[in-house]
DNA sequence: AAATATTTTTAGGTTTGTCTAAATTTATTT
DNA sequence: AAATAAATTTAGACAAACCTAAAAATATTT
């Protein structure tokens, strides 16, 4: 069950597995945009994936992982997502340093390694973003989290995951005062721009736009 | 200072860096053994970073780093080090499980990570090895340690560093229960083949071959 | 110093993962 | 439904890093 791939086909497995949790099949187009590659290297990766039977493909046609693909990727997500829990919490890099230096780490695989980290760390279940870690068997729990823009008003609630790695969201939370944890209680909402006013840890009153509201997991308290 | 090189340029820099500290001058048969690579290719290789001015070579002569090359191969073992620090003092691998990994591990390249990381391990000066981590300008600091072979008999001293990383010298002083610190007292020399016997951690007697009392390297307590 | 052996380089080829440009297929308009 | 537009695939190239086999240079032996 150790098989060694190329950190180009780790890549494509994973951002696969990403796209097709939203949509229900991913396309050339799609995945290209998200790997910042052209459309044609796709195609010959796919090619070189689909015999490997990593991904069902056919030409022209949407594709997605096959069971075994599908494993593969949340063993390399287990890896990514405990690298940037210990670059947070153990080498304390800021919450939006942390993804791209986990991008770099998470191709060096031993499971040994993994396992041991996994260890050190105490079993963490999420990431500093708040998305949960598969465990060795590439186990996942599911969110049980709602948007911050569905929360009622006066309820207090707490942050659990974001949506989007996007630098911008996360640099704009972190000035905010947003963190994984953090006490929310949703004070306004106006339904011109769903732009929500609310309350960060029973202290600063700060607003969301709606893009994101809708880009912010909370679990009620 | 922080330009990007491949993980090849990397490992081709860091051997001529060790090949160069015993010899003073490299051969493409040397560096194409020490990297179980053909002579061929080392060629292909020596022309592209003498092309970018880290070693000095022509054809058919011996060849060394430049000075920024060696710069380079400083920083390389820098991270190769404290990675392995890492996993020996932090996520308790042993011995020798460690190099193999830290070669993967040493081609992250970020500085902040190998500072931060540095900063964490509370900036150690040896690597579990017993050979001494170089600083973040690649200063290094040498060894002023003596082999086993030249210690007389009944004079406490303590391993601090180990020639080579062969797997199989590693594996047998762990056997013995041999590592970096341990006390060793020198109890008799047989001329015949120069193997010594001696008392390990004041305890257990224990013989050691003349190639590995060479091996050994230790100060005087 | 000539002959042989060793080392190193050159020449040409392979694989991986990317690219561009052209061809083909699917989707959307009119 | 035909025409146009958009997405996808094929074809052919390229760079990196390796390889093998042959040629050239250096070393060693006789």
């Amino acid at each position: 069950m150790q098989c060694k791939y190329s950190p180009a086909e780790e890549n494509y497995l994973k951002t696969i597995f990403h796209l097709q949790q939203a949509e229900d099949g991913v396309s050339t187009g799609n995945l290209s945009a998200a790997l910042h590659t052209r459309p044609a290297s796709v195609t010959d990766m796919l090619k070189k994936l689909k015999e490997k039977k990593l991904v069902t493909y056919t030409p022209y046609k949407k594709f997605r992982l096959t069971q075994k693909g599908k494993n593969i990727a949340l063993h390399i997500i287990r890896r990514h997502r405990l690298w940037e829990y210990f670059l947070a919490e153990t080498l304390h890099f800021s919450w939006d340093e942390v993804h791209d230096l986990a991008e770099e780490l998470e191709h060096v695989s031993s499971d040994k390694l993994i396992d041991k980290l996994d260890a050190f760390l105490s079993f963490p279940r999420f990431d500093p973003h708040g998305d949960p870690i598969p465990d060795q068997h590439g186990n996942l729990k599911e969110r049980p989290q709602i948007m911050l823009a569905d929360v009622g008003p006066d309820t207090p609630v707490h942050v659990v995951a974001v949506a989007s790695r996007d630098l911008q969201l996360l640099e704009l939370l972190q000035h905010v005062g947003i963190g994984i944890g953090t006490t929310i209680e949703v004070k306004k909402k106006f339904d011109f721009d769903g732009t929500m006013e609310v309350k960060v840890n029973h202290k600063k009153i700060i607003q969301l736009s709606d893009h994101s509201v809708k880009s912010i997991f909370v679990k009620i308290d």
